[in-house]
DNA sequence: GGCCGAACGTA
DNA sequence: GTACGTTCGGCCC
């Protein structure tokens, strides 16, 4: 998973001039020049097999110069005018690039209104940034602008950074290369370029000065315009006048010669996926041409490594006719309304196949299953649709109709066939596949035999660009609806509409065909569309780290977590459930007793009425409701003041929500296939990063109390193996010591000191059972973005007091106001706070005039940096811990669940002692490379037959 | 049947 | 004072 990726990106159209001058001419049985085709064509053969050799591809494109004119004829006309005809023998050969290029199944990249030098940066930044390394083949002196190039360092790998490499004469062209060849680093090179001018691209540059004036001047005065600004002080010569007169040309020149990184890029990265080379049509191509060494190698089997897939070749992709107009901005894809029409809806094989092959061809495709029901590890498939472009979608229906004897069931390809074609277009490494929640998709298809793999998510890409953004409150979720309202100004049809509501609803599989697809590929078709919009985003507003580094690796690793799902004990939690029943239901009569009537107790209205009309006790009215609070704070108040109704409420409270919530629910959420709880994890539900758990939440499972403490009990491992815990401690306060650069508090952490004792101590200089307690309060208020009157109501003093207490703390912990302070100036600077690892949340509401609301998001603002990097780094060690796992032979141990500081797994009680070092390291070091903590992060584990044991 | 607020479980 | 999800009663349509 940590793998360094390395994408080769071919210059195709200068190496065939190259090619063309170094090679003896050659011709095919059908009399074609190709000898430059043949050049082209071996080296290619080279660098496919160079796969996972150390410097070799893992994903590899060939780039083309799509036509003559691009975006800097519309700022010099006469760029490229006086480039002399390509060679008469040359020119068929063109087209034959595209076909080797075909044959060998790479993909292939032109767009018209850029050059491939464009393409080519722009493709080098966006995989820097992901990480990856960058090797450029070409010899092309612009493209020497780019080596060295480095993203900056994080996460298990050095940073993505870019080479050259000239297949001629088999050379590296590194920063050294370049300083030689130029005299100055590559920064500089488009400086030098722009003083000497290019007479083949017509880039005009300052008359005479050529390469060895160009490089003396640059390093003499640093860049272009110093020394154009030091002409007038040079001395008297030719050299001074020409370059006082013409300086607007070589301005010009240098804007020519800057290639564009900023291009909208035509095909994902992700599609540049390198696999074995299908001998199927490249044996075609060379036998036509008459490449018979090489026909004689790929026949040995010693040229390409043997075929996994068989998916049809790249098509070079031509993407929307959108010629830049020289704007910074990469332009919106143009796309037309939906049109249900357009949709197909697939019932044949022959269909089925031909949409199959369009996908591949793509590379990109977006997939929505449609399924019986929304429970992912219940549900059957009824049918899957796909979309490759704007209105190109289609629906293919597998399980519709036939649920009763007399329901018809239309054509449709059988399931299992339909299943084995698209399996390996669903598993392809070469294509990529985007869904809008996919990890739904992921987790239904993977009951189908099927791994859907590589995947991209337009609801976490939103999350990772807009996470709280909102506008007055409301719009700022990541569901499709809602993405769509926003994004394409589009209302997509309701669910509901297609299948009904309520007692009158209908399962997805007995919608009639025709409304199913139109449905269906339009949510697909959806999905492609704001794919289109929100990928490039990503890049463009710094989201791409925190998605391809922390989100998007977490995708298939949660999903495998809720397939695991956990073995709750039945018998135990039944028992636990009558006996609370029974307890309820004694305490029942006790409290219909004390108050001298009956009542619904789990009322607040009635109990208020009841506790301060009826029995006359002493309380205030609250919120807008007009209704009594009935809430702990009050009835403990009550309790101490010796009202015993008060007491048995609590007790009542306690145990009802224990049994409605966790000892019958849990029991009913036991998936009767696999006989364990599988929880639903939402990547997106917490703005802050944080994952959240649903049907049933296995987040808020009881701890606290000793009572409660009996249900984690109840989550058990099979026979034979233990539930492990590991849990980081006091992650908040480290990384909240680490942010906020608290001395004391960072040697305390180094010390491994008890923190709450150590704030004690600073705080009230004396130790004991209160004030560690109210040390451990105050420092959970700074956490959450401190106020006099919380931390007063908390503590049960005045605000005055808990100011007076909030004053020392900045005192005895200079940084933690400064933190405060420059937290919230760059919130309402910039709208957004961010983690230590770039995660973005938004507050819209920072600079409110509603002073509570204002307050509300400031308190906020402070917490989600602090939470969020908390978030940030679990996620990380989630996403590295089945790889390490797996190294050190232990990929047997399955993780079960996450809940925000905390990991579980399963695991044989054999391999406890082998596996805990690996996950407290893994855990531990989380952070790194990305991020060096000055604090340690303690991780504590423990194991047992069960949850609650475990700790 | 659907929605909201109160209450309460977790980190 | 932060971040969640679920249950329940009460009320709406």
């Amino acid at each position: 998973m940590d793998s360094k990726q390395h994408l080769y990106l071919v210059d195709g159209s200068a190496y065939i001039f190259r090619a063309y001058h170094r090679l003896p001419p050659l011709t095919d049985p059908e009399g074609t020049p190709v000898g430059a085709v043949y050049g082209y064509t071996t080296m290619l053969w080279r660098l496919a097999e160079d796969l996972h050799k150390a410097d070799g591809p893992t994903h590899l494109a060939v780039i083309l110069d799509a036509g003559s004119k691009s975006f800097r004829n519309d700022i010099y006309e006469d760029y490229k005018a006086n480039r002399p005809p390509p060679p008469e023998d040359l020119v068929p050969q063109f087209p034959l690039i595209r076909d080797a290029t075909r044959a060998f199944s790479l993909p292939c990249i032109e767009e018209q209104g850029y050059e491939a030098d464009d393409l080519i940066a722009s493709y080098a930044r966006e995989a820097t940034r992901r990480g990856w390394d960058v090797t450029i083949v070409s010899s092309d002196k612009d493209l020497m602008q780019l080596v060295g190039k480095c993203a900056e360092p994080d996460d298990g790998i050095e940073g993505g950074c870019i080479d050259m490499l000239d297949t001629m004469k088999n050379q590296r062209i590194d920063i050294a290369e370049v300083i030689e060849k130029f005299g100055v680093p590559p920064e500089k090179v488009g400086d030098v370029l722009a003083l000497m001018g290019d007479s083949v691209d017509n880039v005009p540059g300052v008359f005479g000065v050529g390469p060895k004036t160009a490089t003396k001047l640059i390093q003499d005065y640093g860049d272009l315009e110093s020394a154009l600004a030091a002409a007038p002080s040079m001395k008297k010569s030719k050299l001074q006048e020409r370059l006082i007169e013409q300086a607007e040309q070589a301005r010009l020149s240098r804007v020519l010669v800057t290639l564009k990184e900023d291009c909208a890029l035509p095909m994902p990265l992700d599609a540049f996926k390198l696999n074995s080379v299908p001998p199927e049509p490249l044996s075609v191509f060379l036998a036509r041409h008459g490449f018979t060494s090489l026909l004689k190698r790929l026949d040995a089997g010693t040229g390409s490594p043997t075929p996994t897939t068989r998916l049809n070749p790249a098509k070079p992709v031509t993407a929307g006719a959108n010629p830049q107009e020289g704007a910074a901005r990469q332009p919106l894809p143009e796309m037309p309304a939906i049109d249900y029409d357009a949709y197909e809806c697939v019932q044949t094989l022959a269909a089925l196949e031909a949409w199959i092959a369009r996908a591949a061809n793509a590379r990109l495709v977006a997939v929505d299953t449609e399924t019986s029901m929304l429970d992912a590890m219940q549900a059957d498939l009824c049918g899957v649709s796909l979309a490759i472009g704007p209105n190109q979608a289609c629906y293919i229906p597998l399980g519709h109709g036939g649920s009763d004897m007399f329901a018809e069931r239309p054509e449709q390809v059988p399931l299992e066939e339909a299943m084995a074609l698209l399996k390996p277009l669903l598993e392809s490494d070469a294509v990529l596949k985007v869904g809008q929640n996919i990890k739904y998709d992921l987790n239904v298809l993977a009951r189908y035999g099927i791994e859907l793999a590589p995947v991209d998510d337009t609801m976490i890409e939103s999350f990772c660009l807009d996470a709280g953004r909102s506008i007055d409150g409301i719009g700022g979720g990541h569901g499709m609806d809602e993405l769509s309202q926003r994004h394409l100004d589009h209302k997509p049809m309701a669910f509901k509409d297609v299948c009904g509501t309520g007692k009158k609803a209908i399962p997805f599989g007995e919608v009639l065909l025709p409304k199913a697809t139109c449905y269906a590929a339009e949510d697909a078709d959806v999905t492609w569309r704001l794919h289109a919009l929100l990928d490039p985003r990503l890049s463009e507003e710094g989201g791409t780290r925190i998605y391809e580094r922390v989100d998007r690796p977490l995708i298939p690793v949660v999903a495998r977590m809720e397939r695991h799902g956990i073995r709750v004990d039945r018998e135990k939690l039944a028992g636990l459930s009558s006996q609370f029943a029974e307890a309820i239901g004694a305490l029942e009569g006790e409290i219909h007793g004390l108050a001298g009537q009956a009542f619904t107790i789990g009322s607040p209205k009635q109990l208020g009425d009841i506790l301060f009309d009826k029995l006359g006790y002493k309380g205030g009215r609250k919120g807008k409701s007009g209704q009594y609070s009935t809430d702990q704070s009050v009835l403990e108040k009550l309790a101490g003041e010796g009202a015993v109704v008060a007491t048995k409420v609590l007790e009542w409270r306690q145990l009802s929500k224990l049994r409605s919530t966790y000892t019958e629910a849990l029991q009913a959420a036991i998936n009767p296939r696999t006989g364990r709880v599988h929880t639903s994890y939402s990547l997106v539900g917490a703005q802050t990063g944080r994952l959240s758990s649903t049907e049933p939440n296995l987040q808020n499972i009881p701890i606290r109390t000793e009572i409660g403490r009996q249900i984690r009990d109840c989550f058990v491992a099979e026979p034979g193996n233990v539930l492990l815990s590991a849990d980081y401690s006091q992650i908040e306060l480290r990384l909240a010591a680490h942010m906020a650069d608290v001395p004391s508090l960072k040697e305390a952490f180094a010390h491994g000191e008890d923190i709450h004792a150590r704030t004690a101590m600073e705080m009230f200089g004396t130790v004991d059972r209160d004030t560690r307690g109210r040390a451990k309060t105050i420092n959970f208020a700074i956490l959450y973005g401190i106020s006099r009157w919380g931390l007063g109501g908390r503590l049960g003093v005045e605000a005055d007091e808990a100011q007076a207490m909030i004053d020392r703390y900045f005192e005895r912990f200079p940084g933690i106001q400064r933190y405060i302070h420059e937290t919230l100036e760059s919130v309402r600077e910039r709208g957004y706070s961010e983690t230590l690892f770039g995660r973005k949340t938004w507050f819209p509401r920072i600079n409110s005039k509603n002073q509570a609301e204002r307050q509300g998001s400031e308190r906020a603002a402070i917490n989600a940096p602090i939470q969020g990097t908390s978030a940030d780094i679990i996620k990380r060690a989630m996403a590295r811990m089945e790889p390490a796992l797996a190294g050190a032979g232990l990929g047997h141990v399955k993780m079960l669940l996450q809940v925000h500081d905390e990991l579980v797994f399963e695991l044989p009680e054999a391999d406890v002692a082998a596996a805990s070092p690996v996950i407290e390291r893994v855990m531990a070091g989380a952070a790194e490379p990305a991020v060096r903590l000055d604090v340690p992060l303690g991780v504590e584990i423990g194991f047992g037959p069960s949850w609650g044991a475990a700790h």
